[in-house]
DNA sequence: GATGAATGAGGGTTCATTCAT
DNA sequence: CATGAATGAACCCTCATTCAT
């Protein structure tokens, strides 16, 4: 289990804006640290380029996040939140009940949000998976979850939990892939997507050689 | 000079090992990399303590791997490389040239590849997204691509080779879910990748709404 | 143009507070960081620390203190007027003129003065040697080895002012002391730095071997 | 108690040196560290002044010293065995086991290292007062506080350990204040310095007013 | 006057890399 | 070739001090 010793690290954010000046300075930061995250990855993203790319002091940065992984997971949170809200948002506005269309549904949103955040997405998640993950994040993961668990279980699917997990996996890797396969319009994207993942929930009960 | 960022960075092994003594060396700073990475993530890999984990001095390291990175490229050569042999193996025992059972064959290997090195093929996994991809790994990949295009196209499937790279995208994605999903036998997991990797393949054209 | 080494720190109060209103802050400042060094040592004590403390604004407090160092020294200033105060009005209380009788007073004087601010003055003393002396201080000081040198003239001590020095030193050591060696009424240390005192001044000229 | 929440932090030097280049960069370190720290006190020592003084790197020094105040600690540690072995040495080459000339041997020996270690030992006295005491030094401290309490002993003397620690503190508080106090040959000092131990142990039971 | 956000020089520490032995 | 001491740029973070509101 790597990083975990880091025991004592403050990761929360260290005081709420209560100004407008602060909380515009936050906004900088975090805007500049995506930036930043992108042009020049994680070897790059330390405190003093996002502080200048901000127009900002690393004083001032310091005053809003208490160390230089507080604002990967300020970056994550926002992340996950946003991509939550696309998919509340999109199921609230399209939900029919009917299983291949809350399906499209779900993954015309994800593959939205993807193609809106592209790059910011893929890097985030990454680094996600090397920090030890944040309890608010956790819960933003698990409504995300439980909405397509949802979606599944009017559908009558079993084990809708795993099947839920291994769809969001799913989508999340081809959001990543079909963009850079070539495949140039959304439309074509998003059919493929949702033919891997109708294929895999509606597919039959099938079982041949066992791995050794 | 230390750190300089002239941008000539030399990524390649600095000399291919002849003799023994070398290549037991290569060996063991390779076997203590993928320790320390495990252990400690990417945070804790520096040089020392690879040098140190393998018994050997941060000097003799630097006599076969020029810089630190190119000891992870030539950790996820080593893996890319690991995994195309063990799929060229397990299709060359077992493949009859009939798509369902051929896909079984893939997957199983693909999974068994992934539980066999856990971790390990994760973490090198997300390095080499943040590493400019070295022309040999390069190589492994468009290998393992075009083993299932082959596949895929005696099948007569068209646009081999999207569906190869999204087929791969989704056993690559599952391996990494299914595992911590609870299911405990790997023939389940095999089960669940196999369901959805021929559901994606097999399951007729469809189209319904659009991303907006 | 924060921390120039500029060389002409002021270290005097900036303004000596006349209103009502001032001096509760200035009180409280001090209390502050009273409270902050005894809690925290020198490392934990910095100013935004001490504001907080004191329920006031980094701002107020560079009102009245131009310098970290100007806490300090007001700090120390303080402590010294105190234990001068302390002395003068038990001598003035008590003194007799009579050696062993106003050594008794000064000394039990002293030793209260200690106990009632345990840690306070120990730490402060530190301070203080590592401090430019500031003027007022010394002057402090100056009249209290000025008390103790009327008290030995009164006794017709010769050298009475490296005696009264010394002296000074071995109560303000042994108050150090005594408290932390398990004794534990101040009637058993009190006598035993009255043993100390009284010993030095009337033990008869000695003198044996030399330091190399 | 100031400096509790330190917990981890290595104090202990971080590796021995091996090699005749290694006890030489060590030595350095150490010699620069006492210089920087009489010419500039606590606020000028600074790793990068020490390693500039020392003609040597900043990661050299880290490499024999985890931490700045593991410096300070090997200072402190260094100077008080320092102090331990001359008084071993003075007590054995000259202790007749009659107390009035045991004392003066201690004495003498006590300000002579005082004498020739000018300001170093105050400052770091005072700096040890402000970190948790290490194990090692509070080992060096027990055995000084033991000899004296032999003298002590042998001469019958009652309740040794407090008067020895009083002792001891008086000695070392007028070894600061005497030099300062314009007395110029070392004789006077020990004399003084004599008369003021051989009192406190001499005199006879007092007992007069109490602190209030 | 009070506030507290902002500043940025300073200083502790790490670690990739070199090079004398 | 191996060793590991030495190097120093880089980076995280703190805190004394200022200044716009």
């Amino acid at each position: 289990m790597p990083n975990s010793s880091t025991g004592d690290r403050r990761i929360e954010a260290r005081k709420t804006p209560r100004q407008r000046r602060s909380s515009h300075t936050v906004a900088a930061i975090l805007d500049a640290a995506i930036i930043v995250l992108k042009q020049d990855g994680l070897k790059g993203f330390n405190t003093n380029a996002i502080a200048e790319r901000a127009g900002v002091s690393v004083g001032s940065l310091y005053q809003y996040f208490p160390t230089k992984e507080a604002i990967l997971v300020s970056l994550i949170r926002k992340m996950r939140a946003g991509m939550l809200e696309a998919m509340k948002a999109a199921m609230q506005h399209a939900s029919t009940g009917e299983i291949r269309h809350d399906a499209c549904v779900f993954i015309n949103a994800s593959l939205s949000h993807h193609l809106d955040h592209a790059e910011t997405v893929d890097i985030l998640e990454r680094i996600e998976a090397e920090l030890p993950l944040d309890g608010e994040t956790a819960v933003l993961k698990a409504e995300m979850h439980q909405l397509v668990v949802e979606i599944l279980k009017r559908a009558g699917i079993e084990s809708a939990p795993i099947v839920a997990a291994d769809l969001i996996a799913i989508c999340s890797a081809l959001s990543r892939t079909l963009p850079a396969s070539g495949i140039s319009t959304p439309e074509e994207m998003s059919n493929r997507m949702l033919r891997a993942a109708l294929g895999y929930i509606e597919f039959p009960e099938i079982s041949m050689s066992q791995p050794e």
